[in-house]
DNA sequence: TACGGTATAGTCCATATGGACTAATCGGAA
DNA sequence: TTCCGATTAGTCCATATGGACTATACCGTA
């Protein structure tokens, strides 16, 4: 049911959102994420970016809306999101947000849940929650047993980061939680739009 | 110099510090590592696998060293590390140890970080800790911006985290560096080699 | 006006990845 | 004995990725 959703790659995900805010051609779109430092969030490569976008486009999720041309400079194709790639973009946070696997993905997720309904994230977020708990007292006992065993501490050193990252991520994910179900900020796209870009624009 | 190393995958990698502990054939190291859960560390498909050691001996940083036959199965090639293959693996931590971009390298260096004396671990690693430092001020002092010029908390949640993890990340550094350079444990493949695998062999 | 550098807007290709598929053998139950 | 499923040991291919390359237009300077 919720299946057409899954071949999406995390750079696919961040175009999709993008276009929400409003219809782009590609290059716009590369210059906007690496001005707002999305490439921090995921590697954006020139390739990687237009086959994507190619990728959106035969599978529906996105659609040109027109061609443009400034001055003799080559042609733009203006772009915009399908309901089916609206569709695909919640769908997508829906499952990657309670995933403890993909680091990558949980964080373009995170990074879009406001898509999501308050408790729809409160709800998959709990989910996340408990499957990272599970997570932390794995490598806990998976510690404590080597330590017992005599594996010297030298070998451990991967681990132990490991573990103590799962903990600052529980401490910060706990907090979270906490916030979003007092409704301690505002929530959701309808309560606070996507303050429009202020730069200056790249036509013009 | 440090030139040819430039190459190695992170399996690539974890596959030539395996074979540092005994000739292996490939079947055999994908157990080892799934055994030892080296699959959290790094994803392990068999397809990626296979190529990465075809890979790695046509780069000639591995070689065969023997085919064997048991029962009527298919035949299995055991291979070695190569001296080049050593120096890669060196090289390659070395390279990666104090970077803070690629998460998944970082990792799989300090996990193989013992293949390097101590006084160079503890320079690489404070090289890392300034890095990072500084990537913990730029998210901090975004953040502050961000707040100031009003962007709503439901957008900055995931650069939240972030920072939160490198804060946490900072504190457990410095205290791995502190030990480290206080000689607190033992350090480097001479001073406990590895111990053997004890679980039952493969063939036999 | 010639000229060099940068911004624009991509294309192209070698390589890496994931996962489905193959094929033989072994062990145990019916 | 025969059949079923798991284990062993990989192969193969479609797709994704990174990064080098192209080509034009604009802008400031000498």
């Amino acid at each position: 049911m919720k299946d057409p959703a899954c071949k999406l790659t995390p750079l696919g995900v961040m175009t999709l959102a993008l276009l929400r805010e409003r219809d782009m051609h590609p290059y716009e779109m590369l210059r906007l994420m690496r001005q707002r430092h999305h490439d921090k969030l995921v590697p954006i490569t020139n390739g990687t970016f237009y086959h994507t976008v190619a990728r959106l486009q035969k599978a529906g999720l996105l659609a040109e809306v027109g061609i443009d041309r400034d001055g003799n400079r080559p042609e733009r194709t203006t772009y915009t999101v399908t309901d089916a790639g609206t569709d695909a973009v919640v769908d997508w946070v829906h499952a990657e947000l309670p995933r403890i696997d993909h680091p990558l993905e949980f964080r373009v997720a995170l990074a879009e849940s406001h898509n999501l309904p308050r408790e729809a994230v409160v709800d998959l977020l709990s989910e996340r929650r408990a499957a990272l708990t599970g997570e932390h007292r794995l490598y806990r006992d998976g510690l404590e047993g080597a330590r017992a065993k005599g594996v010297p501490e030298q070998y451990r050193v991967q681990t132990e980061r490991q573990a103590a990252l799962l903990g600052a991520e529980l401490t910060w994910l706990d907090a979270l939680i906490e916030r979003l179900a007092a409704s301690a900020f505002p929530w959701g796209p309808d309560a606070e739009p996507h303050h429009v870009t202020t730069e200056r624009r790249l036509s013009e």
